[in-house]
DNA sequence: TTGATTGCAAAGCATTTGCATGCTA
DNA sequence: TAGCATGCAAATGCTTTGCAATCAA
């Protein structure tokens, strides 16, 4: 069920048919960049997800996974989201509903939540407005539990890795 | 009750108050900058902003625009929003109550709501997970009412203006 | 007078693009 | 073979900083 061959077969058809549709090329390049994308459980920026891929093939350069990830996102596979700290990280859905963020501007753990009462509201709110909303981006910024604790000592300086925390689903 | 000597007078007494609690320097450029920025009832980049004041004085830098806006921030004043395009603007409280956008993909209008409900039920999100929110930012993005009807004609490229449409407070 | 402020210019960063070469279909 | 894909290097765009001159207190 995990090995190589039947995982993600999913996002890899969705991928191909894709790239089909629009008259481009499968390559090498393109599925192991959506291979390790969706194997890794982070936010990633295009910059993160380049010295993954270097590990493993060390001759595919930062603009193929920065037009990569364009492309994935075109194709509904990844999404791209902004922490407020000027990067675009892009997260796949792969395991993941749909949900927002709540961000420790401590050390930098991103939470991710899921609301329907909040959808439904929003959804409600754009009606009011004669509004069509695609998508949304609801980002909560505060401190975590545990940097709440550690307020004594002096605070770590800001942004670490931006780990992404097993979605918890409570609506 | 609107000419200069007595508009804005609570905002400046804020920036004041906070100028002196800094131990920083009272200048002719900041007021001028604060001025103008809480004069205008749209978003501003640092750059949108400096051309403004431009007008008035053409000796301010850009420099001094965008850290007044770092300072307005800091006192409270102005607030950081990002729309996803890259760039950073700025709005004012003046007139403006706390509230999030609707951003039009397609014509860039941003139309500011407000409610009551989405904001509880995230504090209660947020209690859920022993996180302590300090702010959040919620942006619908989709097509305005205008631009959902004018799509027969070939769509005009991307982000105009930015206009900030009177606040329409609905709970 | 002291030290904050200013504005120019240049540095930083992340993102994006031009172009010659390589590779898919 | 045609033309999309690649990857290097360089351009871009916005933000931030160094520094000498200027100005508020």
């Amino acid at each position: 069920m995990t090995d190589k061959k039947t995982k993600f077969q999913t996002e890899k058809q969705i991928f191909s048919e894709h790239i089909q549709k629009s008259g481009l090329r499968h390559t090498a390049q393109r599925d192991l960049i959506l291979e390790i994308f969706l194997r890794t459980e982070e936010h990633l920026t295009s910059e993160d997800l380049y010295w993954l891929v270097q590990k493993e093939d060390a001759t595919v350069g930062h603009t193929t996974v920065y037009r990569t990830l364009k492309l994935l996102t075109e194709a509904g596979l990844a999404r791209e989201v902004r922490f407020g700290d000027g990067k675009t990280y892009y997260e796949h859905h792969y395991n993941h509903a749909h949900h927002d963020h709540m961000i420790c501007t401590e050390c930098g753990q991103v939470i991710e939540f899921f609301s329907a009462e909040i959808e439904a509201l929003q959804d409600l709110m754009a009606n009011k407005f004669g509004f069509k909303p695609t998508h949304h981006s609801l980002r909560i910024l505060g401190l975590c539990e545990n940097c709440q604790k550690i307020n004594t000592e002096t605070a770590a300086s800001g942004a670490q890795p931006r780990v992404r925390v097993k979605s918890v689903v409570v609506s």
